[in-house]
DNA sequence: CAAACGATTTGACGTCTGTCAAATTCTTGG
DNA sequence: CCAAGAATTTGACAGACGTCAAATCGTTTG
């Protein structure tokens, strides 16, 4: 017998890794089955795009591994970076659930697995079982919470601030704790999208990080970040500040 | 008999007239009932506080008539009005579902009706009926939306062309149109909260307004505004334009 | 009706940001 | 390993914005 390629956390929902990170928590016994039967994963190289902001929805992705970036973009060529998408995560609910074109690009941003879920496996699921719906409307409302968030933000805090906010959570995500207490932290992103997040151009960003080397606040080298004391970074964001 | 005040559209969620408009449309029947028997309006006054962030959550309202507004405050006084509620609308429903503190405060714009709905009743109708909570999801999606569209223009649209976008999108609910096709509008907002929607300032809001004024695009009196050509409007908000 | 208070507008000024352009560094395919 | 192309950084400059302050305007209260 030739050795079978370990399939086991591609093909079994029950037993994935992530499950237990993941909206299809809620689901046991036969309606994991049913997901697992609907399911395929699928591997994506770096930059690959999973769907374009217009498409027509063809079923949900679930995030096995890797990192998935959702980002609006227009006619003009402007393109926001909006979230982010770890493993377990879901992608394309929304339009699914609305019955609507997707309104967010999503593209991996590293090489990543997704599970692609039908769109006849989602409805039976939903239909089986109501708290699949009350999940997904939790991930919504946790999604539209941290959008107020940003918009608040936006609006209350300088570019700088709202930079190191951001490093600060990459750092949660992608940083890599020092015994010294420093952390190194290897950014998923280009500076045109930390930009966008941050809502700036690529330009200003480059000077906000020019300014916090100056100020021995952290250390960039291309998309590698030292920070000597997260404390300091975290103080940027106090409400008494000077300048 | 003295004559029974007028409690049609008070105690019977069956014959509301926003009922069409709500989220609680998705009910009937005995579910309806269950509503009715749950549910309180009450009357506010312009500027009354519905409830405040960090609340715990107490059931859910809705919008019967007038204007609610949404906001986010932070303790050095900063305040951000994220969208309005119009009659219809559901509020609290995020808190109810999450089990969590209001993420926002609410409070009337104008006089306004609202029916508050216990907890436990919407506890059991999301229980009976689970296309109630597809319902709630479908309007989470559709503030999640709004929210990444905002996103977006704050960061590809100039202050001008976002205050103008925000003008078009209030013609919309408060202008009157106008037989020679021109529009007035009563604005439901001070400047400061129409400057907060936009992400700037008061007085800067103060001086685009001049601009308006000075280019014929539209002219402001207090709270009321009249626009000659709503076409002239749009047009700013077009790609390819002109200083 | 008048005073008091809040909202709005206007002015002055320094800083920050966006834009355009060029230099530099980093990546990637050959 | 080199070269082409992309990404990033830096410079220069004008315009926009935030802040502080003062002046108007409007509304509310006694």
């Amino acid at each position: 017998m030739a050795k079978i390629k370990c399939q086991v956390d591609q093909c079994a929902c029950s037993v994935c890794h992530v499950l237990q990170r993941s909206d299809w928590r809620v689901l046991a016994g036969d309606d994991l089955a049913i997901l697992s039967s609907g399911v395929a994963m699928r591997h994506y190289r770096a930059g690959e795009t999973i769907y374009w902001m217009g498409d027509a929805n063809r079923g949900i992705h679930c995030v096995s591994s890797g990192l998935v970036g959702v980002r609006k973009i227009d006619a003009e060529g402007n393109s926001v970076l909006l979230r982010l998408g770890y493993p377990g995560d879901t992608l394309g609910y929304r339009s699914f659930l609305m019955g609507s074109e997707h309104k967010t690009s999503a593209e991996t941003l590293e090489p990543t697995a997704l599970c692609h879920v039908r769109p006849e496996t989602v409805a039976q699921l939903l239909e089986r079982n109501p708290s699949l719906g009350l999940q997904f409307l939790r991930r919504a409302s946790d999604e539209l919470e941290q959008a107020h968030h940003a918009i608040f933000q936006s609006v209350t805090l300088s570019n700088r601030q709202r930079f190191v906010h951001l490093l600060l959570v990459l750092a949660r995500r992608h940083g890599r704790p020092r015994p010294d207490g420093s952390r190194t932290i290897r950014l998923p992103l280009s500076r045109g999208d930390l930009a966008s997040m941050i809502g700036t151009r690529h330009e200003t960003l480059s000077r906000i990080i020019g300014r916090l080397e100056a100020d021995g606040v952290a250390n960039f080298s291309g998309r590698l970040v030292h920070v000597p004391k997260l404390d300091a970074l975290a103080e940027e964001l106090e409400p008494g500040m000077a300048a």
